[in-house]
Formats: C-alpha cells, sequence, structure tokens
DNA sequence: AGTATAAGACCGACCGTCGGTCTGTTGCGG
DNA sequence: CCGCAACAGACCGACGGTCGGTCTTATACT
C-alpha cells in the first residue's frame, strides 16, 4: 500500500502512528492491529521491525527521553561549570526544549500521561531514568559536595530521587499545561507555578543548597507567559 | 471440588492464591486459568465473584493498603495529639505494623514488588495513596503550619510528594529487606538504615521541620536488629 | 417432619480477540 | 535477472470473558 520506505523511517512513522493511539486509547487498549491499520501496513511489515509490541514501547521511551539524556550527558562532560551550574543549564536546556514545543505537543503528551493509561510506558521512562540518568546526576552531585556548594551525606540516594522526581514533575506539569491551553484558566497558571516554587525548593533541599540557587521558576515563567499569549490570542490547531 | 463457601470466603481464598501467583509470575503473566487451577475452582466460579481480572486486582489493593490508611484515619482524627504526635505516630504503627510480620511477608511482599512485573497494581496503590491518603495528610499539615511546628507555603504539594515518596520507601525497603535476609549480607542493612536517614532528613525538609523531629530510624534499627538475629540464628520457612 | 420452591454458589464448554508466526510475494540494487 | 530486504496476510494458540445449566442449601408451606 505504502511506498518501500527505509526501517528508518517506516519505525519512524509506526512510532508517530503508535504513539498517536497511544495517547488516545492508552497502551493495552491498542492493538497491533490497530497500529497496522492507521499505518497502512501489515502484520508481517510490522514484526520485521519490530519483535514485539513491547520493543515497540522500549523504542518510545528511548525516543522520549533519549533526548534529555543525551542533553545531560553532554552537559556533565563539561569541566568548565562547576555542578551548581551543570543542573542550572541542564535545567534550562530541558525546560527551553520542553517549551518550544509544548504548544505543539503538549496536548499529545498529556494525554499519554493521564488517566492512568500507559501505566507500562510510564514505569519504563522510570526505569530508563534510573539506570541511565541517575548514575550521571550522582557524579554532578559528587563534584558538588568536593565544590562546597552542594552539601549531603547520601550522594547515591539524594540522586535517585532528585530524578524519580524531575520525571515525575515533566509529566505533572505536561498534564498541567494541557489543562491550562485547553480550559484557558489562569488559575492552573497559578498552580503550576506553585508547584515549580515547591519542586525548586524540595530539589535544593534535596542537593542541600543555598536558598535561591537553583533557578526553576523564571524559565518557566517564561513559558507560562508564552502559554498565556496563546491562551489569549488563541492557539494553532495542535498536533499533526 | 471445593465445598460451597460463602462470598467472603472465596473472594478471601482467591486473592490468597492469585497474590501467590502474582508474586512468582507476575500480574500480566498470571492467566485467570493459573489462578482457577490452583484455587480449584471454576471459570464460572471466579467470574460469579470477580466481574474480571482487574476487579480482583482492585480488591489485592484495597487489602494491601487499606490497614493502614485505616491507621492513618484513626490517628488523625484524634484531637490529643499534635500534627508532629501524629505523624511519628503514623509512622511508629506502620514500621511496627511492617515490622512484626516482615519475616513472614517481606519474601512475599518483595517478589510481589521487585523486578518490575506487576507495573499495574504498584500504579493502582500509588493511585489509592494520592487520592485516600494524601488529603488527610494535608489535613496534618494544616495543623502542623497552624502549630507552628511545621514550616511551608505548599501544604497540597508537600502532602502529595509526602505520601508518594512514603509509597516508594516502603516497597524498596521491603525489597532490600529481603534481599538481606536471602544473602545474609551485613552490608545490605547498613543500606537500608542509610536509606532511612536520608528519608527522615527528606520528609523533614518537605514538611520545614527542626532537625531530628521524626523518629524514623530508631524503629528500624529495631526492626533490622530483629532480622539481624533472624539472619544469625536461622529463620522460619517463611510465607504460607 | 417432609416436600416444594427459590435463590445463591458454582461449573465448564464456548466465543471473540489478541499478540505473534509462517509461508509466501514484491520490487529494487548490483 | 537474480538475491535479498521489505512487506503481505492467512493463520495459530492462548487469553479474558460469557452463558446456559447444575447443584446445594435455606426457607415456606402443609
Amino acid at each position: 500500500m505504502n511506498k518501500k520506505l527505509t526501517p528508518q523511517e517506516r519505525k519512524g512513522q509506526i512510532i508517530q502512528t503508535s504513539l498517536q493511539l497511544f495517547a488516545v486509547k492508552g497502551y493495552d487498549n491498542t492493538t497491533v492491529n490497530n497500529i497496522i491499520d492507521e499505518a497502512g501496513i501489515s502484520k508481517g511489515g510490522f514484526y520485521y521491525h519490530y519483535s514485539s509490541k513491547e520493543a515497540l514501547l522500549e523504542d518510545i521511551v528511548q525516543m522520549l527521553i533519549g533526548d534529555m539524556a543525551a542533553i545531560f550527558e553532554e552537559i556533565v562532560a563539561r569541566d568548565d561549570l562547576s555542578a551548581l551550574e551543570k543542573t542550572n543549564e541542564y535545567i534550562r536546556r530541558v525546560t527551553a526544549y520542553k517549551g518550544d514545543k509544548i504548544v505543539e505537543v503538549s496536548a499529545f503528551l498529556s494525554e499519554l500521561y493521564s488517566g492512568g493509561k500507559n501505566v507500562l510506558l510510564e514505569s519504563k521512562i522510570y526505569d530508563f531514568a534510573r539506570k541511565h540518568v541517575a548514575p550521571v546526576m550522582k557524579q554532578i552531585i559528587l563534584q558538588g559536595v568536593e565544590e562546597g556548594s552542594f552539601k549531603t551525606e547520601f550522594p547515591e540516594e539524594a540522586a535517585e530521587t532528585y530524578v524519580k522526581l524531575f520525571v515525575m514533575q515533566q509529566q505533572e506539569i505536561t498534564d498541567l499545561f494541557y489543562e491550562a491551553l485547553q480550559e484557558r484558566d489562569e488559575e492552573i497558571l497559578e498552580t503550576i507555578k506553585r508547584k515549580y516554587k515547591f519542586f525548586q525548593k524540595l530539589l535544593e533541599d534535596i542537593l542541600g543548597l543555598e536558598k535561591g540557587s537553583l533557578v526553576v521558576e523564571e524559565e518557566m515563567g517564561g513559558t507560562a507567559e508564552r502559554m498565556g499569549r496563546q491562551m489569549i490570542w488563541g492557539s494553532d490547531p495542535g498536533l499533526k
């Protein structure tokens, strides 16, 4: 039915298609047949590229947070930054990354995360973060402690908790952003700002930082304003 | 095959049986047929009591943390305790509750929680905690702030995070305890103690408490010692 | 007490659907 | 024009769930 594509292109198409279905129906309720119907390919085609439905999910996880993990590792590798600067730089980059895309993809991602569908997807994201991101965060913490700006007796636990809370926060915020976008409710934006303030304080506590060391709020304020403008002037049709 | 039982007894039997299967094989990999074979009942019998496999899971969640939620609500209702006392009392009770049972059920629970099987179960436990426990915790926090012992500008966020971390911690610790029990590794007990110290500090930060206000470590030390003795003297066969 | 009756607890053959397999067919690069 | 990557789609076993029927037991009536 479709032209022949390179494996990369086909995989990308399958991922896009299935992501949209997962967002609407959830992972469990989306069948492989749904995916191949929507993508216009056959069962054989699907299983040529993916050994199982779950293998597809792994690819999706990789795609969803692979970028952010890459940003993280890149920053960590730099030796011209202090631990605190690295931490802030990462927050800045991730926030900017999400901020730029947020209008296009927030509806989509929030559907993906909300309502308790896609439990497996979320749990795989946590796993990925714990395995690939937490160890790197631990290095930053050790550096920070050495530099004297971080204060904790528990680098390992702090790193794991930091990462876990970070992912949690990202999902919750994405959800709220979309809610705000949909209902055009100023109050939700306040909720988001409050959540960010709390989050900032929490992360500072975990890392044993001086109050106000982390810069979370500022950037998000920018995004919130962007959202606000979007809310007032009306928004483009959204994803796809 | 079996005698006739009251619905309550039958449900209890089904829950016990399925819990053991879930612990070994995981929720997804345990079929309804597995359950009814093991329980010695028929398909019709099962679906007479439960409308679906997932309905059974809901019952299990209720049973697993219903007790602890009940303890919580009971404590909150008392007006002879300060917020801090309530918080500590709850930690004490839950720890004692788990501590007493830990040798019998830790193997079981840890199997249930570990390895990424039973993802759905864990997520349902979080949901339950968020819906039923977090609002109550928020009340305690408000009381604490009023009394001047708690300090936070974010009672709502603090409550949700507190509860979420609490559940997380319980699962992780259960897992580690069993590991320690199995491998008779003193080092793991140290890991657990460190985790508890970190946890205590984290909870105190969230609630804005003075250092050392919460009593987490002490009680767990007792349990750890009990575990230690068990480890040295050998343990009873375990659950069932 | 003995029997009719009805409700509750349970049985197991059966069904539709799912993830996954297998035997091909196509079509493009060398 | 051949060989292999890329795909098609009929097919399979297993799964969760349904349904008509059976058996047990408590109750009602005589």
